[in-house]
DNA sequence: GTCTATATGCAGATAGAC
DNA sequence: GTCTATCTGCATATAGAC
């Protein structure tokens, strides 16, 4: 609607201007421009860019994390945490593209906040850690450290996103609608490709014993 | 040695600052301060700051391009093929280790100019992308579009080091010295997963044999 | 070629009228 | 609350002496 507070019209306009440039690179200007006001009613509503920009991206983030952490506490089958995990990251970017960009950027930009602030939240990855290698253990998956499989399936998901202008152009012919199609199969084909990964070779391995 | 050409030296001292800040985020100050001369000197050798940027960005990635498409056209087999790209990128980024996030952002801010570059290099997907077909048709790997295996495999390698402020927090009680081992072991990891990933039933049996 | 000093422009932030 | 006008500081870039 059209009555939406001037407050939620700047967060809405900086999360755009922020998320395609970056806090380094966003201008004020731009986001009053986006928000339809000058800049002077921006530091009326918020102090500092600092502070619209902290506001903006721990608002994006606050919405991932809860889903993030109910699935890490959740009690189904290993993997199918996994493909749970996948899923709920998938959903979430292709409503946010750009957040992916976004949060490597703020990662090395200001990691002490960003990781207390998870902490905060209660994502604690010592919650899958200990799980991952109760499964090597019971030989429901091939060996393999947490931190490992972690970077795999975080890297798989979040690559088509950071690098999207380059390889919609590079392998897309610089289509866009095809592109989005690729992203709809990640989902799908990220999951079996970590579950054929992790596959144990139980039979081989028991009848060698 | 000091008898490095200035010239030298601000390249040397450019390469550090753009790969910590960014294009957005540094300073020609700092650079002249790396470089131990000042910001007149700066613009004596290199015109403008963009110019100095385009210099160092283009300067480092043609350092990797050469040797990717050497593999690319190379005649081993394909999984071989994915081992020694893993390989090569993961060897270079270890001298590199803020590249990929420097990639990254460039891929976002001028991708037009990075697609051209690659291509007046000579580097070609397409030299690729049959190649997967190939192999699927003859049944040698299960089935994966190529721009599903690239983003897999480049995500991969790429996480670990645009993400490296906040997993070594998180996953490695922020001690440097583990991180560097972990990414030491990322080279067999990956390549053993993806192989593990794209392995067909019928090289499975075989494997048994 | 290398420096100091300065110009120019722009971005974040504030003052103050309404 | 919302605006116009302005301050302040900083970053790129240039002028000009040596």
């Amino acid at each position: 609607m059209g009555s939406d507070s001037i407050k939620e019209k700047i967060v809405q306009a900086a999360q755009q201007v922020f998320i395609r440039k970056g806090m380094d690179g966003a201008r004020m200007q731009e986001i009053a421009d986006e928000a339809g006001i000058n800049k002077a009613l921006l530091h009326y509503y918020f102090h500092s860019k600092e502070q619209l920009f902290k506001e903006v991206f721990y608002g994006i983030l606050s919405q991932l994390i809860p889903g993030l952490i109910v699935i890490f506490k959740g009690s189904e089958p290993f993997l199918d945490k996994i493909e749970a995990i996948v899923t709920e990251y998938d959903t979430y970017m292709s409503k946010n593209p750009f957040l992916p960009q976004f949060v490597i950027r703020e990662i090395n930009r200001d990691p002490e906040q960003l990781s207390g602030f998870m902490s905060d939240q209660g994502l604690d990855f010592s919650l899958v850690e200990g799980l991952v290698e109760k499964e090597i253990a019971m030989g429901n998956i091939r060996p393999i450290t947490f931190p490992h499989l972690f970077a795999n399936v975080i890297g798989m998901i979040v690559m088509p996103y950071v690098g999207r202008p380059l390889f919609q152009r590079k392998l897309f012919r610089n289509d866009p609608v095809k592109y989005d199609m690729f992203l709809q199969e990640r989902k799908t084909v990220i999951t079996s490709f970590v579950k054929q990964a992790l596959k144990s070779e139980q039979l081989r391995v028991e009848s060698e014993k």
